[in-house]
DNA sequence: CGGGGTGTTGAAGCCTGTCAACAATTGTGG
DNA sequence: CCACAATTGTTGACAGGCTTCAACACCCCG
């Protein structure tokens, strides 16, 4: 499998030149499999590689005293787990494969040149920085100050349209590989309540789920 | 007044030639004044300018469609209003002034041609983004798995934090200038509900607050 | 001195959490 | 391929944190 979801999506902010692909897939050489439910960075962890996902949903995530875990963000093929590593030198929060996991990672001193030198990739890694932090503040939005029916819509909105730009939509119907647990950790409730709320999602018609998949139905 | 509280951030960063602090100085030329209570920025804005914070509050916000308001940052001064425009070039959000602010800003071409001609400024900028978004993360939990308890004690040391670095801090007193309101729209809880928690941290002694002012005491 | 904004208080209700059990599904080993 | 185990999903009853509504106190500013 070749570095493609990282490219596409690249690509949809600026065209890449031969040149920058080359260089993409001279830096991202090493490539791993993470299996679901394993760490594919622990927080603490020292930030020497830069990782992206290749195949497979994983999630950022943190988990507080009391034991109680937030997920602050869900990975697709394409996206950086720690972009950051190529400006801060820290990992302050885990990612952990949701599913069996392909992971393409390159050397952050590497990478920190790259973006020393290379105006091009750097404003393409900065833009895709900036994407996540419109994700967040919406995120900030479905755990403050919407209800649970419209924030969990509204992520799984959100998910749909990351899906589509990723070409892995047909017809309002997409691969939706996680658990109620892993929702509800994402959008800040229980396991129970997210039940419940999927549940009248899904008699409003507004969804349908069987088995991984998720159908959205808007109207 | 200077662009320093901008040049102190970014410093603590990366230390800035005579060069660069000449050039942010040159692009930053044109400053203002915004009223308390006034839009720096309105949601849909043309994103023509790019703005920092030279003195005074400000919050980034968003209201929903049943008027609920939800801030998703606050804006201290050498913080980016809207750093996003050197890459994206939309606003899908406001700027509020929460106290009388001076604010300077730039041409978003202007901003955005440095970020193709100078690295060190357009890493130091990318540097203000992940700092950003490593605090959108704590917001999230905030919002999402802390309690209301834990969620106003982190916000308070989160702003201590920060009010520490721009070195307005004597003695853990600083200017806090924002209502119960404003604390409340930003962890997602009701007025009525921030001041009694408040009410509560101040009965177990851990914060004081006179007039604009809070003391935080760790123990 | 008066008025708008801000802070405070009480009572009642609901959304969401907690606990606990059971059903359904997936995965694994024989 | 079946049997069993583990994970995931579902349901009910009850408790509680937070909201809602409404009134009143306080404070700053013109």
């Amino acid at each position: 499998m070749s570095l493609s979801p990282l490219e596409n999506k690249l690509s949809s902010y600026a065209s890449l030149t031969v040149e920058e692909r080359a260089l993409l897939s001279r830096i991202f050489r090493d490539r791993g499999k993470v299996e679901r439910k394993s760490n594919i960075i622990s927080a603490g962890d020292d930030a020497r590689f830069l990782h992206v996902i290749l195949d497979g949903w994983a999630a950022r995530y943190e988990v507080l005293d009391n034991g109680v875990r937030q997920i602050t963000a869900f990975l697709l093929p394409g996206d950086f787990c720690d972009i950051h590593v190529a400006v801060l030198r820290n990992m302050d929060h885990g990612i952990v494969a949701l599913t069996d996991c392909r992971v393409a990672y390159a050397d952050a001193a590497e990478v920190e040149h790259v973006t020393r030198s290379t105006p091009t990739l750097t404003r393409a890694f900065w833009w895709t920085t900036l994407v996540d932090v419109a994700i967040l503040r919406q995120w900030i939005i479905n755990n403050g100050r919407r209800t649970a029916v419209q924030a969990i819509a509204h992520l799984l909105c959100e998910l749909h349209a990351r899906m589509t730009m990723a070409g892995q939509v047909t017809e309002a119907t997409f691969s939706l590989p996680l658990t109620q647990e892993e929702l509800a950790d994402a959008t800040g409730m229980t396991v129970v309540h997210m039940n419940r709320v999927l549940q009248q999602l899904r008699s409003a018609g507004l969804i349908e789920k069987s088995q991984k998949t998720l159908t959205v139905d808007f109207h």
